[in-house]
DNA sequence: GCCCAACGACTGCTTGAGCAAATATAACCG
DNA sequence: CGGTTATATTTGCTCAAGCAGTCGTTGGGC
């Protein structure tokens, strides 16, 4: 194996440790493996919760964004540019929720193109049923591992990665700061 | 944002402060979603730059645990343990590496059933025309966001998320220890 | 040695997602 | 008004991934 890695891996000084005995066991990959493996952990319970009540990640992120919309209801559009999801993979999204009784389409009486996703009142419901025990995992799992302060810290630091590397930022997210809570563990999709 | 936090939500007592306007907004929430977002936007960089070499996230997670491992070289089933894959993943992924050259199967002279995924030079190759580039990402979106002590805080803090959440080991973790030293602090996998 | 449960890899099938093209509408410009 | 361009959504196609089932192999109990 280390008639690989001897030559032309950079060496860049940084802040941690010089002393590398292997390229695969750089400190920035580890780093990089704690933050998604932190995700999939997480994301793998919260898919656990949200399956007890028949929802996937991306339908209770879509049914969370629209029911905190005015109106409890977005444009297709416009709910495409809040989650993970392509305008197509929302159009399909929707289609299923809708076929479930979640959410209903209604036209937009200004603009024929347009047409907004409501929840239904099943929808609400729910979501009011899997929303406690949302939570709940969160807390078990997530924010109630640390202290205030680490907490605090730990959340600082994800801000500012946030802030460098989220893409598209998109709409209204600064002020909302929106969850994810999603799947996407390959992420990179369109834009 | 606004109105819409009529219906009832619990209110559990925590670590923040208690008076939320909306349950949409609750702390909890937002904190997912920073972890979420960064994950999102870090692999988003991380692909594009991968996408650049030609290779997909989960086919460089693959290129990179097998390179490290002794031989260059892991069964199927290890792999599918290391990464985030199911043994049928694996054999799709591998698949298509093997038709564009980076990686061959090899028998297992121990067990006929078993079969080695190995790195071929050209993958070995590839994977060292894209490591430096891959690395630099890191810095530049991930560690080099953030001075030493918060650097250290959010793996500290990441790193007991990951503990506490990462699903537990299916297959793999015990098993494969041997050749695992290098691995300790990546322990990937499955839900 | 023989049987059978466990194991490792692979395959058929289904699902979810993105891209690109198609369709319908809107907006603008002359 | 007529034409061109931009926007909103949907649809056709493809692809990656998981699950469940298959097939050969292994190893333990007898």
């Amino acid at each position: 194996m280390s008639k690989y890695n001897r030559n032309n891996i950079p060496r860049v000084k940084h802040w941690y440790d010089e002393r590398v005995t292997n390229v695969f066991d750089d400190p920035r990959i580890t780093a990089v493996g704690l933050l998604f493996e932190a995700h999939a952990g997480l994301s793998a319970r919260f898919n656990a919760q949200l399956e007890e009540h028949g929802l996937s990640a991306v339908e209770f992120e879509v049914i969370t964004r629209l029911a905190r919309s005015p109106g409890n209801q977005l444009r297709m559009t416009d709910l495409a540019a809040q989650t993970s999801l392509s305008t197509s993979g929302v159009t399909r999204v929707v289609d299923r929720m809708e076929r479930d009784g979640l959410l209903t389409r209604r036209a937009c009486p200004n603009d024929r193109r347009s047409s907004y996703a409501v929840v239904t009142a099943a929808g609400m419901q729910r979501l009011n049923e899997t929303l406690p025990g949302h939570l709940q995992m969160i807390e078990q799992w997530f924010t109630g591992q640390l202290d205030p302060g680490a907490l605090a810290a730990l959340l600082d630091g994800l801000r500012r990665v946030r802030d460098a590397a989220h893409p598209c930022a998109t709409a209204g997210s600064d002020d909302v700061s929106p969850e994810q809570v999603a799947a996407t563990d390959n992420a990179t999709r369109r834009h």
